[in-house]
DNA sequence: CATGGTGGCTAGTGATCGTTAGCCTTTGAC
DNA sequence: GTCAAAGGCTAACGATCACTAGCCACCATG
């Protein structure tokens, strides 16, 4: 039960590693990936290092010669995964001029993101409680960051008379989070694929915001 | 900081006391209440017996005399909730005939519930996982008979010609989950107040079926 | 063949926590 | 006034965990 990450990847994490780069960069990959599952299955208190061990075929304290704790591996990926749908949702909408094509990409992106990243969507959600007040506050701005985005392409919208928005701060809301429950309910072998259901929530923003009449 | 049931409860709760009725309710409800506020803000695994009695003046071992496990604590909280939002679902669509009101209603409800009951709301998406599998699975059909509760409203529109819904599945869950974030971001001393909110969703929910022309 | 670093292991430490045992005080019924 | 139940407490048990200490095997480099 893998985790894939086939969508753009940012150009790099701002995270720097615990371990000097180029020494066993694949290990601690698979790391995190299987405290990511872990996490998203038993909660982060509910899972223990000899858990995550056991999924890499190590021991518990073996881990500590690749990560400084189990915090650390909470904090980096949930700042891996804001960093990703952020720079998704950029690459997303520098790829349309028109306004009202613009939001529909970043609607599409989002929900790409949620369906393709469950897993770090549903972390990112859940245990921002657990994570220590130091990562806690950063991860938060870069979330509200991204949701900033998201209602300038709202505003903009509104502004050039392009959409007939009532709230423009509750329909932003609306917006992110029917693409955000996708993390919760999408199944790989679902009867729909991640991309129409992109696109199809794509229509579904567009009617939300009134656009094209 | 306490909860407000002020939604039609249901006749009557499935999970029977662990102390013989009408011994002391008062006490055990604040202890419910207590432990609900604790588990949303450290999670359930994160929150101590110790915790949540001296959140209502006792120690941890005195809970015992009134709750029989943190488990039962945890599994009570989450079916109480969904029988909550169901009851006051099914109370919403009984006022209207009409289906494009009963769906307004129905989601104003959706709304009014999870903006009023955050903390519930929240606990219920959240600790799914920490509820031991034999509570598990109940709460589970419950929460789907919710789901086909606000589906069939939505087939009952397209059939009788009134939504235009290209995927009903699709629409149901971005109806649902767009009411479900409110519970994540309402704030009571926020701008906009819970009749506001649930007012402006239900227009949303109309443009997101489609209604009206 | 030395050697030192990398990465694995076992054993253990100290802390925390759910839960139980057992005791004591209050209170209300008779 | 007696007595029992209800409900509070402290003490302690047994588990569980994150993390550390310290050891050893492998292996590349000279």
């Amino acid at each position: 039960m893998g985790l894939e990450h086939t969508g753009a990847r940012p150009v790099d994490g701002p995270i720097a590693p615990a371990v000097p780069l180029g020494v066993t960069p694949s290990r601690r990959e698979r790391i995190l990936d299987a405290a990511l599952e872990l996490f998203v299955e038993r909660g982060y208190a509910g899972t223990t290092m000899d858990d995550i061990g056991a999924a890499v075929d190590l021991k518990g304290p073996s881990l500590y010669k690749h990560v400084r704790s189990k915090q650390e591996l909470l904090a980096e990926l949930m700042s891996r995964s804001i960093l990703t749908v952020h720079a998704a949702h950029d690459a997303a909408v520098a790829t349309a001029e028109d306004i009202e094509l613009q939001l529909r990409r970043a609607v599409e992106a989002h929900v790409r993101f949620h369906a393709r990243n469950r897993l770090d969507a549903f972390l990112g959600s859940r245990e921002l409680g657990n994570l220590a007040p130091e990562h806690r506050s950063g991860i938060i701005r870069l979330r509200k960051d991204y949701e900033r985005s998201f209602r300038r392409l709202v505003d903009a919208g509104v502004a050039a008379g392009r959409f007939a928005v009532r709230s423009p701060k509750l329909t932003t809301f609306a917006l992110l989070d029917m693409g955000t429950g996708v993390a919760v309910w999408f199944r790989d072998d679902g009867e729909a694929s991640v991309d129409e259901i992109a696109y199809h929530y794509g229509d579904l923003a567009m009617r939300l915001v009134g656009a094209g009449r």
